[in-house]
DNA sequence: CGGTTGATGTCAGGCACTGACATCACGCCG
DNA sequence: CGGCGTGATGTCAGTGCCTGACATCAACCG
């Protein structure tokens, strides 16, 4: 036995979550949140810069499977071949986790400030998928736009996901609105 | 003569952009830009929501322009036309204000709270044009993918615009970006 | 067995932000 | 003309987020 209770950053961050559904987020302190994990305050902020970041870990199955999934992609010549294959890998990560997805999307949304930190991660996905796919060969405006329209279907088809108390293919989801936005640019 | 100076939240956006300028975002106190405009931190609180919003303002030509360059926009049958049409309307707004934008863009790049406070409204420009589109008859996920792809082209063309030290000119910059992802999506 | 390491605790403090109340020129109304 | 409401601002006290500096102490290592 260590000296102390082993996975102190997991249990702050469940200890969150579950204050966050209960209370909202404005109405939980953050020493709360410690005292429930059995740490103190400082504790908190040595595993998360800020109050936000216990609900946005780095270590999440999205943003860590998503910059693998880009250097894993077969090389193709279409860029947005490439993104459509990242998309794939990425809608495995969220297989089984549709409550839980559900229950964060719920906290995140009743809050400007957490809407604010979602924002900027997906941006964090855009400027990823872009950097990748230059590294791939794509010329700029291209990767940054292919990067944009990726991300976009990546929304809406995971918008679409969480909006249905039962789970539909995520996967499907994303291709047909891959699809729909094509039908769309193409027909201008 | 009013008993006050006139224009007391203009004078607080100058003051804090200057400042911020000067020695970054972060190095800068409330209380010092409230005393550069001869105001105190309290009133400073009563003209904008918090720190970061007086580089955001509502009334930003932006902000009121994009609306209601929705409304103003011919119908179409086709959203990506409508899309087009806003993006022309929109890139008007910039025209003269090239080296402000510059400014302000650098101020906003070197720091992460306000990266993250442009995100949002870039978000919210996507909320706001797909609901446009939505009561114009176009239906979901077509409106929203319509939209996230409006506001994609339009970042990546303004990206362009401010990168450079002369202003080109931003609705031929949108234009080509809008056929670049035309070509992207349409070739897949 | 003594020294080092690393996760945690303790303490003090700055700054963002807010509620409550005071101030006082201006303009309206009698 | 004079009282009176209005509204922008000032003053003050307080909460909570976040940080730096230093202390603690089990586990590990030589």
């Amino acid at each position: 036995m260590g000296r102390w209770e082993p996975n102190a950053r997991g249990r702050l961050e469940e200890a969150a979550l579950a204050l966050f559904a209960e209370r909202g987020f404005e109405q939980v302190t953050v020493a709360e949140i410690a005292g429930r994990a059995g740490l103190t305050e400082r504790t908190f902020y040595r595993h998360f810069a800020d109050k936000r970041e216990v609900l946005f870990p780095d270590s999440s199955p999205l943003v860590t499977g998503f910059a693998a999934a880009i250097e894993a992609a077969p090389p193709a010549a279409e860029p947005m071949a490439t993104v459509a294959e990242v998309l794939g890998t990425v809608a495995e990560f969220f297989t089984g986790r549709h409550a839980y997805s559900r229950q964060r999307t719920a906290v995140i949304a009743a809050n400007a400030e957490l809407r604010e930190r979602e924002a900027v991660k997906l941006a964090w996905l855009v400027d990823t998928l872009a950097a990748g796919l230059r590294r791939r060969g794509v010329a700029e405006p291209a990767a940054s736009l292919a990067a944009e329209a990726g991300v976009a279907v990546f929304k809406v088809a995971h918008a679409q996901w969480v909006a249905e108390p039962e789970p539909r293919d995520l996967g499907e989801l994303m291709r047909r609105a891959l699809i729909e936005l094509k039908s769309l640019t193409g027909a201008g």
